[in-house]
RNA sequence: GCGCCCGUAGCUCAGCUGGAUAGAGCAACGGACUUCUAAUCCGUAGGUCGCACGUUCGAAUCGUGCCGGGCGCGCCA
């Protein structure tokens, strides 16, 4: 429909403006209120200066100018607006493209691209806590989101087993077993305090008995690192599945130094001169880029720094063949944007080949108190306990709910309330009263027919409706195009919205008008659908009954 | 001190890349259950879009400068 509007528009501009009208910049757009028209263009502003005429006079020439069908009405207002009301049929039929095949629901992009979303990524050195959850939901959905309009996606979770935390991470549950022998046994300084350690600790006695106890410090340790590691990404691997998230790929950055791709990635920026050497340390120009200062790559002890493996980590990504990479961070990574977008140019890429989404901390909030967490202390509120807590579906959904910019409160009690305060069962309600409908329908023996009589959908309640369902396509690729999930949670409220105060002011399933219920059962019928497809691109599901 | 994010109704937040009288949910207040599920609906009230300049037909949106909050500034990750 809009390009359709879109076309009328060209056309009769066409007859009074010489000038090249697409780089004119206008839109078509559907108004926020709906007395200013199913569609409407600010292109008579935009004309005004070229024309020097007040942009009334220009879409008075406009609209004299212009194709009448497809229209019930057209007119001016606001100052130079034009509002297009377009004709119900065009409203029927997009009801019917959407019960033959609910892919017409969004529109494809012209260019599919290979998309790496690259997501949690955290360090198998704890259990995930509240702020993964919320990388986690949005790099799943985005990822659902770009696969909706067509890319092809890659979920990948980024593991670092190859540094210092790891080694650390080995000491502390070494120390732990140790304790269990010999209770004034020396934990590390800054080891990990969390009680899972001490919990693997016990898993590695049932396993080996006291056998630790007999061998070299390094080789225990070093068991430990590895058991300890597995067990860990066990958990976080679970942890994600019951969360909806499967990855394609888990990468570790092993590989990468067992293949030789770190010391084959400082070669490569060596040559293209990069890098140089100071006080016996390497270090990477990231200030050519518009860092504040270089980056060291390998330090003078001889040891390389994660920053090193990051970017041989970014080169195999290219090297496979991405056209977009999206990385996915918490915020407090803030600081390495710039040199990894250095990076990036550096090894021969565009910098937009990269997109790094900064996600913003959560805190929790219950009974109106905040949750403090800190990681440190090794007191964090973990995933596993929130979905215990909530579910995921309402997980999921809260999440989704903020713009990743912003800090985001999770309110526990809400998300927990089973009444209409809760914004994930109003909109899953929805879909369920849809489904119920059918269901009611077989028990009262009516023989319905979709896709009939669609004519009869004249209330300003239907239209609306199906006003909504159109832009639905629009949504989704905004959310795709600017990486925002929100959007779809946002639609979906107010989708559900609609149909609730529908559904309680019309009777749907009128028994003595079998036409009217035709045609009313389409349009809840559609409601279902986009309401289902929208909540997949969530990862939260679509109830049949509540 | 420098950098990034945020500042919109009492609270939590949207605002489609500059458009029409700034929206939603919750909380508050008043109403609707003999109904296709009240997990719902209808109504009332609530605003200096942090502040000040600037850009233009037009600014919550763009620019500059302040103010306030969060985060980050290591040869740590």
């Amino acid at each position: 429909m809009k390009e359709v509007v879109r076309k009328k528009i060209l056309e009769a501009v066409g007859k009074i403006y010489d000038g090249e009208v697409n780089s004119l910049n206008y839109t078509v757009e559907i108004p926020k209120k709906s007395e200013n028209g199913d569609f409407a263009t600010n292109i008579a502003f935009l004309l005004a200066k070229h024309l020097k005429k007040a942009p009334v006079r220009i879409a008075e020439d406009i609209l004299e100018n212009i194709d009448r069908s497809f229209f019930r009405h057209v007119e001016i207002a606001g100052g130079g607006f034009i509002n297009f009301f377009i004709a119900y049929e065009e409203f029927y039929g997009f009801l019917e493209k959407i019960l033959d095949d609910e892919a017409n629901l969004v529109e494809k992009v012209n260019n599919p691209e290979n998309v790496q979303v690259e997501f949690v990524s955290a360090n198998p050195t704890g259990p995930l806590h509240i702020g993964h959850g919320r990388g986690a939901a949005f790099g799943d959905s985005l990822a659902r989101i770009l696969e909706a309009v067509g890319h092809n996606v890659h979920r990948e979770y980024y593991i670092n087993d190859a540094g210092n935390q790891m080694n650390k991470l080995g000491e502390s549950i070494y120390a732990r077993y140790m304790q269990i022998y010999d209770k004034n046994f020396a934990f590390p300084e800054d080891g990990y305090k969390g009680e899972y350690i001490t919990k693997i600790a016990l898993i590695l006695q049932k396993k080996y008995g006291d056998t630790l106890l007999k061998k070299d410090e390094a080789i225990a340790v070093t068991l430990c690192k590895d058991e300890g590691k597995n067990y860990i990404l066990e958990e976080i691997r679970s942890d994600l599945a019951d969360f909806g998230v499967i990855f394609d790929e888990w990468f570790p950055e092993k590989r990468l130094y067992d293949k030789g791709k770190v010391e084959e990635t400082l070669q490569y920026l060596k040559e293209s001169g990069k890098i140089y050497e100071l006080d016996s340390a390497l270090w990477f120009k990231s200030t050519e880029f518009g860092d504040d200062k270089d980056r060291v790559l390998k330090k003078s002890d001889g040891e390389l720094t994660y920053f090193a493996s990051d970017i041989a980590y970014h080169k195999d990504k290219l090297e496979r063949g991405f056209d977009k990479i999206i990385d996915v961070w918490g915020a407090d990574h803030h600081g390495y944007v710039e040199r990894m977008k250095g990076a990036i140019k550096a090894l021969g890429a565009q910098e937009n080949n990269l997109y790094i989404a900064l996600v913003q901390m959560v805190s929790l909030v219950k009974s109106g108190e905040k949750m403090s967490m800190s990681t440190r202390a090794g007191e964090f509120v973990t995933l596993k306990w929130l979905i215990e807590e909530v579910g995921t579906d309402a997980a999921r959904f809260f999440y989704l709910m903020r713009d990743i910019n912003s800090q985001f409160e999770f309110d526990i009690d809400l998300a927990k309330s089973k009444t209409s305060d809760n914004p994930v069962y109003y909109v899953q309600y929805a879909h369920a009263r849809v489904c119920s409908l059918f269901a009611k329908l077989e028990e009262k023996n009516m023989d319905v027919k979709l896709c009939k009589d669609l004519d009869r959908l004249v209330l300003k309640d239907e239209i609306e409706i199906i006003k909504k369902m159109y832009d639905f396509g629009n949504v989704v690729n905004q959310a795709a195009v600017n990486y925002q999930p929100h959007r779809i949670v946002y639609f979906l409220r107010e989708l559900a919205g609609l149909f609730h105060t529908y559904y309680y002011n019309h009777a749907i399933i009128v028994e003595d008008d079998l036409s009217l219920t035709n045609a009313r059962m389409t349009l809840s019928q559609a409601v279902g659908i986009v309401v289902r497809f929208g909540l997949s691109l969530l990862g939260v599901k679509a109830v049949k009954r509540m």
